[in-house]
RNA sequence: GCUCAGGUGGUGGAAUGGCAGACACGCUGGAUUCAGGUUCCAGUGCCCAUAAAGCGUAAGGGUUCAAGUCCCUUCCUGAGCACCA
């Protein structure tokens, strides 16, 4: 802390008003002044201590304001953060602003407004409502993915990624919204009954061939499956990623077509059925649809696949329909093991973008076929044994079983049949083993102007062939040239130099995307057509002469990378916010390392996560990150629902607001009804009656410490009555529940438990100072601004954190004493105050003679009787 | 359809296989207060006049001296995936 400020904070006269508990008092006044001594400024690498990297999941700064979700994270981490800083660790807990993105945009489309003048009155106003609920954040370190000292950084990430070559670009169809004016990622569609729709405002998507970016994240399918296993994470969220990333192993198989030069590989995971494979069926968009077809045929498949094409996506993806439609192609496939001839058919069931676009059909064992078969009265043979009664003509079986009608693998069980058959394939030239994923690699660029813009120039191809060397444009150059048709012509990308980024947003006259998928980038022309010198890497205006002979005509990119771009690193600029060398210093990433919790929603299981662990393995092997993992330890919290128990909307009219609950009940009230709602991870219904209970709770924690007519230190505290021993047991029992509750987030329980020790403190003759001030320190990561309050009100001049956190005395624990329960077959009968260590013979003794145990025993033969030091006897009687 | 997570008083929720309902809201009664969205005291799972007994963690079955907790079946709710070969 800087010494003037600190000078200051003891120099200000301790406010003793007196009065009842007034939050309004005095929250804002400590708010000012943690922030004015820097009081939660994490501190350098160098100071010895231990680390500890706390992380909320960055909230992008919208028009309405924080969500009454947002401080449910906020406080979890706010009280992690705060208790480790008790226990000594230096602790980094900052905020930051996720700001590029849709809805800035479209304020601006509609007021012609600047996004990031809008942009900036929402980060002022979510700073100022962070501010208000007292969070433990090392502001310092504040940025948003708009500034351009960071996109700067993750323009440099890109170019990485595409040096190392796993960035390209792509025209086959994507996903296009007509209605946001941009294409969307496989991730940001949903499927919903009434067809694919975007996530962001479920509008109607549709398939559009467009030139876009894409990173290879399939290169790292594997590596972000296998790391996953090492991760603290939620399960459902480490399935969520698995089940996305879709690993499936199987075998690709090669059918050679009768009468046909061409051959339709297809890929299965059951290579040990292909005995049993009596069709075939291709998708209606496969390539080789024209060439396959019969003249016989051709209009029936045409027909068939126009109408593919022009079926509703409701109807394509409903599949309370389990009707299958296909057509006969004409052409007949050779199966490569026992020669068979089978049909080829075209159907929707079968989709082009998976595997191959093509399957063989198996309908004894695939559940799928064995309707399309029986629908169309296709053949069927059982190549896998099943149990005794299970009839393969009624349903698929698609258990484990003896191979059979399969020469050369019968007997053998589904996985060896496997492994042989593959084998055998390989050996043939039939086929080959073969690994799918469902993933797909990510589309990465949208039309939209309030992105970080890609530091990407286009070339001719000639251009490109000239650049020398030792240009500084080979900076981030790929060994392979990533090219494209731009207006006819073959163009190469150019990237620029490190010294040229940041790469900015041009100023622009109309923020309205085009329908055709044209970037609102692409009508500034002068930012967009430029000279670039094929040396140095400068640029200069294409409306004016070219400058010299080095100097190649050159176009920007006008695509802008997405949301997620800014949000994949994030975490790793809070460590060194301020760099300009780096995205951090070496010595800083590797004293922080990365998070050590992460908090936030359920909702970036799948999207944010995946995309930032693609990053930070990606930027690990290249050398720049020590750890391969970016997030250890992650937690969702739950939804808060409104009173109703339904999700709050505001055509629901259940929101609640934060800004009122802070206004009615204090910071400190709404941050500890937060946790007091129920567990962390569980969504449950908000209750503004409930708040009544932690409101009670701390108006009495001020009265056990204030004395309301002084505005001093409580009478009680300075009277020499005694503290009950129930009291004092209570308080070490508290230090070690909520020392460990709040380790593993159980914070509704922590709370309970300083709700036990409040009732137990008022029950007590006296409470001693020591007493008092460890309970004070306990609550003070819940309700930080009352806890400093009666901690200055005590007479103490520095913060309540920098106290620590209270030592716990495992001695004061102990219980003379124990109440042992007396059962009678398993139902209590009475209990009975026991010396702790009373022996089984004692226990017994005192059980078969409490009368309300004989009652129920006394002549009846005993069978059996169960003693439990400490805890119970049990007598077992008959009859 | 598949996968996963759940189902405990009027409500939110507690319970290493060992007294179900901690803690809190609400409610009932009482005290304090000019007043109260104040504070304090007592009570509050069901059945019952009361006590005792009995019943009780979605339903049914099982394991165990003992089950909310472990196992099986069924029902319901929520989330995710959705023709992934």
């Amino acid at each position: 802390m800087p010494a003037r400020a600190a000078a200051a904070y003891l120099q200000t006269p301790m406010d003793v008003t007196p009065g009842t508990y007034d939050f309004s008092a005095f929250e804002r006044r400590w708010q000012e002044r943690w922030q004015a001594e820097g009081a939660f400024r994490a501190e350098p690498a160098t100071c010895g201590k231990p680390k500890y990297y706390v992380l909320d999941m960055f909230p992008y700064p919208s028009g309405a304001g924080l969500h009454i979700g947002h401080p449910e994270g906020y406080t979890a981490s706010d009280i992690l953060a705060r208790y480790k800083k008790a226990k000594g660790f230096n602790v980094l807990h900052p905020m930051g602003w996720d700001a590029f993105g849709l809805p800035a945009e479209q304020h601006a489309i509609a007021t012609g407004e600047h996004p990031a003048v809008q942009t900036r009155r929402n980060i002022d106003n979510f700073r100022r409502q962070l501010r208000m609920l007292g969070f433990a954040i090392d502001w310092d370190r504040e940025f948003s993915t708009t500034d351009e000292a960071y996109f700067r950084w993750t323009q440099w990430i890109f170019l990485q990624l595409l040096k190392h070559g796993l960035a390209y670009v792509s025209e086959k169809p994507v996903w296009f919204c007509p209605a946001l004016g941009t294409v969307l990622a496989n991730e940001e569609v949903l499927n919903t009954p009434e067809g694919p729709r975007s996530e962001r405002g479920n509008h109607p998507v549709e398939r559009r061939p467009i030139r876009q970016w894409v990173l290879r994240i399939t290169a790292y399918a594997d590596k972000l499956i296998e790391g996953l296993d090492a991760l603290d994470w939620p399960d459902s969220t480490k399935r969520l990623q698995k089940n996305w990333i879709g690993k499936s192993e199987g075998a690709e198989v090669t059918f050679k077509l009768d009468g046909h030069a061409d051959a339709l590989t297809v890929f299965t995971t059951r290579p040990d059925t292909l005995h049993g494979a009596t069709y075939m069926v291709i998708a209606p968009e496969h390539p080789l649809i024209g060439r396959l077809t019969t003249a016989a045929q051709k209009s029936a498949v045409e027909s068939y696949v126009a109408a593919v094409r022009n079926k509703s996506d409701l109807e394509r993806t409903d599949l309370a329909d389990k009707k299958k439609t296909g057509v006969f192609t004409g052409a007949y496939a050779i199966n490569p093991v026992n020669g068979a001839r089978i049909p080829v058919w075209t159907a929707d069931y079968v989709l082009m973008s998976y595997g191959t676009g093509a399957i063989m059909a198996v309908p004894a064992h695939d559940g799928r076929d064995w309707e399309f078969a029986r629908q169309f009265g296709l053949s069927m043979r059982q190549v896998v044994g099943a149990p005794e009664g299970f009839d393969v003509t009624k349903e698929a079986w698609t258990g484990d079983g003896p191979l059979v009608n399969s020469p050369g693998l019968e007997g053998l069980p589904v996985e060896e049949a496997k492994r042989k058959i593959t084998a055998q394939l390989s050996v043939n030239g039939q086929g080959r083993a073969a690994v799918n994923y469902k993933l797909r690699d990510w589309l990465f660029s949208r039309q939209r102007y309030w992105g970080e813009p890609f530091p990407v120039l286009w070339v001719s191809r000639e251009d490109y062939a000239k650049i020398p060397a030792d240009s500084k444009l080979r900076e981030f150059l790929p060994a392979d040239p990533v090219t494209c048709m731009l207006e006819g012509k073959e163009s190469c990308a150019v990237p620029l130099p490190a010294t040229k980024l940041p790469l900015t947003l041009p100023e622009v006259s109309s923020y309205q995307p085009s329908p055709t998928g044209d970037s609102p980038l692409s009508k500034a022309t002068e930012w967009v057509d430029v000279w670039v010198d094929l040396v140095t890497g400068e640029t200069a205006s294409r409306s004016a002469a070219r400058p010299g002979d080095r100097w190649a005509a050159a176009s920007r990119e006008t695509n802008t990378m997405p949301q997620w771009a800014g949000s994949c690193w994030y975490y790793l600029r809070y460590i060194d916010p301020k760099n300009r060398d780096g995205i951090a210093s070496k010595e800083a990433l590797t004293y922080w390392g990365s998070p050590d919790f992460y908090i936030g929603g359920a909702e970036h299981a799948v999207l944010h996560l995946l995309y930032a662990r693609f990053w930070h393995r990606f930027l690990h092997d290249i050398g720049v990150l020590p750890e391969p993992e970016p997030f250890r330890r992650l937690f969702h919290q739950g939804l808060i629902l409104g009173e109703d128990g339904e999700k709050m909307s505001k055509s629901r009219g259940n929101v609640v607001n934060p800004d009122t609950i802070v206004k009615e009940h204090g910071a400190d009230a709404l941050r500890m009804y937060l946790m007091f709602l129920g567990p962390l991870e569980a969504s449950k219904p908000w209750s503004s009656e409930g708040i009544t209970g932690v409101s009670r709770f701390l108006k009495r924690l001020w009265r056990l410490a204030v004395d309301e007519p002084t505005g001093g230190p409580s009478a009680r505290l300075a009277s020499d009555a005694p503290e009950s021993e129930d009291f004092v047991r209570e308080l070490h029992r508290t230090i070690r529940k909520v020392g460990e509750d709040v380790e593993t987030l159980q914070f509704n329980t922590a709370i309970s438990q300083m709700m036990i020790l409040m009732n137990a403190a008022e029950k007590s003759p006296g409470v001693s100072r020591a007493s008092l001030e460890a309970f004070v320190r306990i609550a003070a990561p819940f309700a930080p601004h009352l806890c400093e309050e009666i901690w200055a009100r005590l007479g103490h001049a520095g913060g309540i954190t920098a106290a620590g956190w209270p030592p716990f005395d495992p001695a004061k624990l102990v219980e003379s004493t124990v109440e042992v329960v007396f059962q009678v077959n398993g139902k209590v009968r009475g209990t009975g105050k026991m010396a702790k260590e009373s022996s089984k013979e004692d226990l017994l003794a005192a059980c078969r003679a409490h009368p309300d145990v004989r009652k129920f025993t006394d002549g009846k033969p005993v069978v059996k009787e169960i003693v439990v030091p400490g805890k119970l006897v049990n007598i077992v009687v008959a009859g």
